[in-house]
DNA sequence: TTTCTTTTTACGGATTCCCGTAAGGATACT
DNA sequence: AGTATCCTTACGGGAATCCGTAAAAAGAAA
């Protein structure tokens, strides 16, 4: 079983009782890994990595509460994007209120996670479930999932779509991505070929103006 | 202190800790008085009415995600109104994820709750104050109520900028969006005062690019 | 290598956005 | 009335985007 996990979940409540369901299964032995801060998290994955103690798993909520204080991530989805940035082979189990398959699906395809289980009735039992299955190296596909309209018409985003539009949501205008891209080796580069992209996301998903794309792939957890 | 409390919530981790919590405080000594389902509640503060002996607190979250299975009462607010009709003097404590001041306070005049405890950080503390200051017969006004969604962020989005953000997001360009204002008697109208609300609303923001800004207003709950 | 196909880049003009400045209008106060 | 101030609109030029077309480069197959 896992023996190094960090939990990231800002509600007191339930923070204590995935302690006691970890220690349940024999995860944990004390109350040291859990942070209510998306910047805790991170700070604690870098260290642990430092330290040649790398985490395994890593569970997070995916909205946490704005509480006064400044955070760099605020966000589930960032986090996760910046932990696996610096370890890629950290396992991630989602634990949200969300229960939309679609949200579910799309963490799984764009932001490579193992695990999702929603908030709900059962939900013990599921993250149970999950935490064993994740550890034999599946991916868990919870049983409290509820299918959506959104599921019908996903588009596949590639890995240089996935930059792009996540240059673009930094606030990268195209040419800014265009040495970006050059930069960081990875071609296409050219301006011409970022419009051509662009334009061609606009016309499969539907949207016509770039902030439209970027409310877009948000919504839909591509970013 | 209570010694006969009744537990509404269908988040299984949350009656968990629920639970914790109140032997902690000395409330329960056993797990019988948790339900899920806020027609299982209703059912259990009638029969205990009919015993001779009635429950003292009713703690209840104010959604219930349904699963399928058919319920009279589907939410913490329809469950509370129905309680006090058969008990009107029994205390309620609401426990729930919404932290606007607004929604509880609006609880507080229209259902005559005696406590509103958000789910956050600092929820435990604020929790067991809750069965306190309820047990002592005072209201209890949480420290972690927010007074807006607006103020949670630095800056207060005015109506005007809330309805161009969010054609914005919607694929309209500026001028487009003077069109729209203009038709709808929206004042000002002009592209050139859309352009300045926008301007503004990048500095303001430190953001750079329309499609950044649509990012900041997803991810902060604006539109 | 040659030829064919696909991908990438380059370029130009139309449109939109951006930002500063100036003119017009409304309101309040003396 | 006058004028001071604020809000709204108008305008112009530079930058960024959009979109089509064509050239260049890279790959694939014979």
């Amino acid at each position: 079983m896992f023996k190094k996990v960090l939990i990231a979940e800002d509600e007191d409540f339930l923070n204590i009782s995935l302690r006691t369901t970890l220690k349940d299964l024999g995860v944990i032995q004390d109350n040291r890994d859990f942070v209510s801060y998306c910047d805790d998290a991170l700070n604690r994955v870098k260290k642990a990595l430092q330290e040649g103690n790398p985490y395994e798993l890593l569970i997070t909520d995916l909205s946490f509460l704005e509480d006064g204080s400044k955070q760099e991530i605020s966000s589930g989805t960032e986090l996760i994007r910046a932990v696996k940035e610096i370890q890629p082979t950290i396992k991630v189990l989602v634990f949200s209120v969300d229960h939309r398959r679609s949200t579910a699906h799309s963490l799984f395809t764009n932001f490579g996670i193992n695990g999702y289980v929603p908030k709900t009735r059962g939900a013990v039992i599921d993250f149970k479930a999950a935490i064993n299955a994740i550890y034999q190296g599946k991916k868990y596909d919870s049983k409290n999932l509820k299918n959506d309209i959104k599921m019908l018409h996903s588009y596949e985003f590639t890995e240089l779509e996935k930059t792009i539009v996540l240059l673009l949501y930094k606030g990268k205008s195209q040419k800014e991505i265009s040495t970006y891209l050059e930069e960081n080796q990875i071609k296409p580069s050219s301006l011409s070929s970022i419009e051509k992209t662009l334009s061609h996301l606009k016309t499969e998903l539907n949207v016509s103006t770039p902030a439209q794309l970027i409310g877009y792939c948000r919504d839909n957890h591509i970013i």
